[in-house]
RNA sequence: GCGGCAAUGGCGGAAUUGGUAGACGCGCUAGCUUCAGGUGCUAGUUCUCGCAAGGGAGUGGAGGUUCAAGUCCUCUUUGCCGCACCA
């Protein structure tokens, strides 16, 4: 009577063993090579849900597997704790956040362990703790000395809902990334990261991440948004003196420019509008149309004539208008333009509307210059200048060099690299964050807190009555003297966005207890990171302030390298049907069954209609708890159907069938091992000389499956792998022994099968290693080495193919010569019959592939 | 609008450098066995003509290159993602 598999005993069982022996810590040593698998980590928000499944399966798989082939493996965890639900939590149900969070880590601990990863839980941190926060403190403070960081007045992205401020990367479609409300401008005084400063080293150091996903390398680039052009001075025709900075990326149709235009909020439009009521309104209602109508009236592009005219750089006899225009952007180059209605739709539509000429300055290669004409459409292409005195008959890009040439020599303009990418404001007016070690004194201003007091440890007495900052209303803890004069003074109130601990954080893994912030040693030998695996949301945030971060500790000292993450993997999404009722309810998966007809209904009775699977959201009630699957399947079925099917890139649909599937393989391997154990020779029985044809094929079926695995561990294509387990344990299964030598090879074959399976299902695996007679853990073994000899087959199916059809597959020895394979191609009966009385003009023989005979 | 990615049975998806399309799983069909808590085993399952042997068609669509195309090239359709008045 053979007993079933108990998987949450044996997964209990193994999780204590692997714990108690400390399989998973790990030193520096130089011996074997290093292999840094990371996950990004996560928020502690209450429960682990598919997602963190998915995504610690993937990583614990490459963990598991980097470890068997013999390298030193640094798998960490830890917890991303600082963040405004904690604070949201404080309000809903006054909770401390402090208290909320720890308490989150604690059950999303233990949820985690229950999955069996072979973590280094010796290394745990999580960044509330001012054992951790007090580091970045230092490292804002060196920052400081070396010019990275800079305190601004800035227009900023105000979030009317949290109270705080935004950054660019956090404002999506002009709502804030996590309320969701519309985002306000505000101007402040904030800290500020010079991202800027590393645009271009940013920029290029993507070339070197050729292990990254070529989609997160075009992002991270497109953000950065390099353009080369150049800045022109206009003088103002009034004053001479004044004038008025604009942005090109195409000086070279200068002669083309027929207006200036400024943004509504540059500054000169601000200082026009004081005494000009009209263009006051008109930069209100610019104002006013913000982010969420833009998108409604966007092809409606309006200007407001100042009156004022500016000089033609080239030629002060030409005078140009300048307008305010609803279409220039003041974060942009430097918030004014000049038009060139020629070669630039948007400038075309304005100034067909304005009544401003149109000068063609870019002649295509195939048109004559008196016929061509603009008329609906701007050219932008390639050609000639012409209509440009001195730029005349030059190509584009050498005519942008004399232009700018030109402007240089007059004092007049200069050559620019412009970046869309903007410095990253770190001021958030919060509780839950790393305060910002600043004191602010009336005499001596802005004063970096002094060292030695660090860390600037959070008030844990505070109130969520009011809105806004609750460091800030708290009585006593502001008030401090001036490290500089002594004299009474304030400290910085606000503290980091959270995207700050983020940014460092897999370094810190390296020497998680260390006084300093990293020990150097520990940081040269594990960084960077082989494996950096996570979510794709993540492409430009998070993992471009870690490059910057990387560079800005670089430059300070910290560490040796510039670029954290080697290798980059980003999963997909979970998703799951999705179930409404008649009345269009949202219907979670629980209060829905099967009835007689196979059709999904409520448990009262009621139709249920299903709608398409879409990714998991509490929103939609189409979520599974993984605690549900954890407990009622255990981790190692829960982590192989993760793994099958849908390559790890791709989304991939969360079923019942599915996990059901993943259950019964379980219980199918576990009845292979168990159930001819004792039938087999025991462990270490050495190999037999011979075997017979059909264990040979087996042994050779094995070996194939191990180079095949491995493979496709390797290069991420886990559902392929997971396919050929199956093949294995159907080709293992159909096997029957006879005599020792066929039992010997069963015996190496379930070896095999349950060593392959182990970063999968690792649980099961060590169990199966246990009852097949091994006291050592199967964490410890070496993963399995295949033989070239075993994999080369002697005799292969060659197909036949006559005119490209397929009509025949013969068998043949992998060595035969052309002539005996084309001898014996030509003998088949199908062969003959296709080619009939045709004349056959040609027999290509692809060695070991194919056969194809041209009649 | 620009850029990127994708499209293969009823479903998820396999398929080295172009070389037997549909591996493997799910679902479904038929049968067997045993237990009935979601079992196990055997056979079948791209479509189509045929009792069968054996044909024909087939990887979103249209062309092309090639002895040979899911794979390469051109055009096109649909879907997803990113960016979006970036001067």
């Amino acid at each position: 009577m053979m007993t079933r598999y108990n998987a949450k005993e044996t997964e209990t069982k193994w999780q204590k063993a692997w714990t108690d022996k400390n399989c998973f810590a790990v030193e520096a040593n130089t011996d074997k090579p290093k292999y840094y698998v990371l996950e990004m980590f996560p928020y502690p928000s209450g429960r682990i849900h598919m997602g963190h499944v998915r995504n610690y399966t993937i990583g614990d798989v490459i963990a598991r597997y980097k470890k068997a082939k013999g390298f030193n493996v640094l798998h960490p965890m830890g917890w991303d704790a600082f963040g405004l639900p904690a604070e949201n939590a404080a309000m809903a149900r006054g909770v401390h956040p402090g208290k909320w969070t720890y308490e989150n880590i604690a059950v999303m601990r233990e949820q985690l362990k229950s999955m069996g990863l072979s973590i280094d839980w010796d290394r745990e941190i999580a960044t509330c703790h001012p054992q951790y926060y007090k580091h970045e403190q230092k490292m804002f403070l060196d920052f400081l000395k070396v010019g990275l960081v800079e305190r601004k007045e800035s227009w900023v992205n105000w979030d009317p809902v949290d109270q705080t401020v935004l950054a660019n990367e956090q404002v999506i479609d002009g709502k804030g990334w996590r309320s969701g409300a519309e985002v306000e401008k505000r101007k402040l005084s904030q800290w500020f990261f010079k991202i800027t400063d590393f645009a271009d080293d940013l920029l290029e150091g993507i070339e070197t991440l050729d292990r990254w996903p070529e989609k997160v390398r075009t992002m991270q680039s497109n953000w950065i948004g390099r353009s080369e052009g150049a800045r022109v001075f206009f003088k103002i025709k009034d004053t001479q003196e004044e004038t008025i900075e604009v942005y090109t990326t195409r000086p070279d149709t200068l002669f083309g420019a027929s207006f200036c235009a400024l943004s509504p909020n540059h500054p000169l439009a601000d200082q026009l509008s004081s005494d000009n009521p009209a263009l006051k309104q008109f930069i209100a209602d610019c104002n006013k149309m913000g982010t969420s109508e833009e998108a409604v009236e966007k092809a409606e592009k309006k200007g407001f004539d100042t009156g004022l005219r500016v000089l033609h750089p080239f030629d002060s006899s030409i005078e140009l208008p300048v307008y305010v225009a609803n279409f220039v952007l003041m974060d942009y180059g430097t918030g004014a333009i000049f038009g060139c209605p020629a070669h630039d739709q948007r400038d075309l539509d304005f100034a067909r509307k304005y009544g401003l000429s149109v000068t063609p300055v870019v002649l295509p290669a195939d048109q004559a210059i008196e016929a061509f004409e603009i008329t609906g459409e701007a050219y932008t292409g390639n050609g000639t200048i012409i209509n440009s005195r001195f730029l005349d008959g030059k190509e584009i890009e050498e005519a942008k060099l004399a232009a700018i040439a030109e402007l240089e020599k007059s004092g007049q303009g200069k050559g620019t690299v412009q970046f869309r990418l903007r410095d990253w404001g770190v001021s958030r007016q919060r509780y839950w964050g790393c305060p910002i070690p600043i004191i602010y004194c009336q005499d001596c201003g802005a004063v970096p807190a002094p060292e030695e007091s660090l860390p600037i440890e959070l008030p844990e007495d505070v109130s969520f009555d009011k809105p806004g900052n609750p460091i800030a209303h708290h009585p006593t803890w502001k008030h401090t003297s001036c490290p500089s004069c002594g004299k009474a003074a304030e400290r910085e109130t606000d503290t980091f966005d959270t995207f700050m601990e983020s940014s460092w954080y897999f370094a810190r893994f390296c020497s998680p207890r260390d006084e300093n912030a990293f020990t150097r040693e520990e940081v040269d030998y594990w960084l960077p990171v082989d494996q950096y695996i996570g979510g794709i949301e993540h492409a430009v945030l998070h993992l471009l302030y870690s490059r910057f971060f990387t560079r800005g500790l670089n430059k300070c000292g910290y560490l040796g390298v510039k670029e954290p993450f080697k290798g980059l993997f980003t999963q997909g999404m979970i998703c799951h049907e999705t179930y409404q009722d008649a009345e269009g309810k949202w219907l979670s998966p629980e209060e829905i069954e099967k009835n007689d007809k196979g059709e999904f209904e409520t448990l009262d009775g009621k139709a249920v209609t299903v709608g398409p699977s879409i990714k998991m959201s509490k929103s939609k009630k189409n979520t599974i708890d993984p605690a549900d699957i954890l407990s009622s399947y255990g981790s190692d079925t829960a982590r192989f159907f993760m793994l099958s099917d849908s390559p790890p890139d791709r989304d991939m649909e969360w079923t019942e069938s599915g996990i059901e599937g993943s259950w019964r393989f379980t219980q199918r391997l576990w009845r292979l091992v168990t159930g001819q154990i004792d039938e087999l020779p025991p462990a270490g029985t050495p190999k037999p000389v011979s075997f017979s044809d059909n264990a040979l094929e087996l042994h050779r079926t094995v070996h194939k499956a191990i180079a095949a695995i491995s493979e496709n561990i390797e290069s991420f294509r886990f559902n392929a792998a997971v396919a050929k387990i199956y093949e294995l344990t159907n080709s293992i299964g159909q096997f029957k022994t006879s005599d020792s030598s066929d039992k010997w090879v069963m015996r190496d074959a379930l070896e095999t099968l349950v060593s392959l399976v182990s970063p999968m299902m690792p649980h099961l695996a060590e169990e199966l290693w246990q009852q097949l007679g091994y006291s050592e853990m199967i964490v410890d073994k070496a993963w399995p080495e295949f033989d070239e000899n075993l994999i080369k087959d002697q005799n292969i199916n060659l197909p036949v193919q006559v005119n490209g059809k397929l009509r025949a597959t013969i068998n043949i020895a992998t060595d035969a010569d052309d002539d005996t394979i084309k001898a014996v191609a030509m003998a088949e009966e199908a062969v003959i019959r296709s080619i009939g009385d045709k004349q056959v003009r040609k027999v290509i023989i692809v060695k070991n592939r194919i056969v194809n005979i041209v009649v």
